[in-house]
DNA sequence: TCTGGGGTCCTAGGACCC
DNA sequence: TCTGGGGTCCTAGGACCC
């Protein structure tokens, strides 16, 4: 059964549709000059999370740290993000790929992947993705890379050729021509360890590792990675197009202080904040969660992580913060300067039944109403930015 | 130059049960 | 009294993705 897979990849997504914006407002192109999105420049931890063709020519990168990028350009236009209007930008695009095929599965805000195998009827695939990819320019205003191939990992890995707005084929046939010359870095799953690892043991390029035998590189990277990597370096990926999309598994938010910091008044305070915010993603969407975790970070980077399970599944801000409480000390000595704090809940289910506690806290009907004056806020803050969005 | 925020999956070890 | 082996659950840490 031959498969062929579409990867529609949004070019410097969140910098193209902040140009879009602008563009539509009357002001220059931002995508033409060095021009980044960012957060807040004058926070020296802010990093940017998109970069212009011009900017990344200069050699400024994703996730570098803005400071970094001014000393390499100081003309550099910065611009915010806006999350409403990616996520707009993201259901226009999404929308017109679907078009071409209902077996489609979003990857991302700004990639999705779709199974064309019945959809062509005789046509050649490089035409149907040169035209979606023309069409999404003309009506949206942004370019697209699309990569073909026989499955999802050849496509993606051809819709990461040369960019922007151009469509790349990569066929099973032409892995040895196309692919195997690449570095290692190069294949998915592949990161800066693993590469480290290769390198190390002279397996220089995608095709070095997929002349490997499964066993040696077991050694290496482990079994089950280690199958992965083999086939996934001969071109072999049977992975399905997925339309339906799995609950997520678990929910988290951190924080990270401009300046490293040791009062312990502020972490409790940053605690305080990252668990209305995690709680507030339950109640959300109706979830209740088993497991209570918390993570620091140290200025070197190390991170220590510490979980604990709940007698029952809990929604309430309180009582996850109760346990996050309970659970800091075992993380951090309360001297050491933390540079982040983060807390995550899992275990989460739509469990709704109250197994009624003879022991239950007094207190929890005060700990909801809190919790339910919390979410109309928000619901109020949201509404009233909606309002300022559409004037 | 000094590194955000939000996820997923895998591994390995210990506890506990049969 | 001492022993094996398998299964499950939990925790901590590490790697990757966008």
């Amino acid at each position: 059964m031959h498969r062929i897979i579409f990867h529609i990849d949004v070019n410097s997504a969140f910098l193209s549709w902040s140009a879009v914006k602008l563009v539509q407002a009357g002001e220059p192109d931002i995508r033409l000059v060095p021009s980044v999105v960012s957060g807040d420049p004058s926070d020296r931890r802010s990093i940017i999370t998109a970069a212009s063709m011009p900017a990344k020519k200069l050699g400024i990168k994703t996730a570098q740290p803005v400071s970094m990028a001014l000393r390499t350009c100081p003309s550099l236009v910065i611009v915010p993000g806006d999350w409403a209007w990616y996520k707009e930008c993201s259901r226009g695009f999404i929308a017109i790929c679907r078009e071409y095929s209902p077996v489609l599965e979003q990857f991302s805000i700004d990639e999705c992947f779709l199974d064309m195998s019945f959809r062509l009827y005789g046509k050649d695939p490089v035409e149907v993705a040169t035209v979606l990819k023309d069409r999404i320019k003309a009506e949206l205003g942004f370019t697209v890379n699309v990569g073909v191939g026989s499955n999802k990992l050849l496509a993606k890995m051809a819709s990461d050729f040369e960019k922007p707005d151009k469509v790349h084929t990569l066929w099973l046939d032409e892995v040895p021509q196309k692919m195997w010359p690449l570095g290692v870095r190069d294949l998915l799953w592949v990161g800066k360890k693993t590469e480290a690892r290769l390198l190390a043991n002279g397996i220089r390029t995608i095709g070095d590792l997929s002349r490997l035998g499964p066993n040696s590189l077991a050694q290496l990277v482990g079994k089950k990675f280690a199958e992965q990597l083999h086939e996934n370096a001969n071109g072999h990926d049977d992975s399905p197009v997925r339309t339906e999309y799995p609950e997520a598994k678990s929910i988290s938010a951190e924080r990270t202080f401009s300046q490293d910091i040791s009062e312990a008044r502020d972490i409790d305070r940053a605690l305080f904040k990252v668990a209305c915010i995690v709680a507030h993603r339950l109640r959300r969407h109706r979830f209740r969660a088993s497991t209570v975790s918390i993570f620091v970070k140290y200025k070197d980077f190390s991170v220590v992580q510490k979980q604990c399970r709940l007698e029952q599944p809990t929604d309430v801000t309180a009582l996850i913060l109760n346990a996050a409480r309970r659970l800091l000390p075992q993380a951090w000595d309360g001297v050491t300067p933390l540079r982040q704090v983060g807390l995550g809940v899992s275990g989460l289910t739509h469990d709704f039944y109250e197994q009624m506690s003879l022991f239950e806290d007094p207190k929890m009907e005060y700990y909801r109403d809190w919790d339910r004056q919390y979410d109309e806020q928000r619901a109020e803050d949201a509404r009233a930015r909606a309002y300022e969005r559409k004037k």
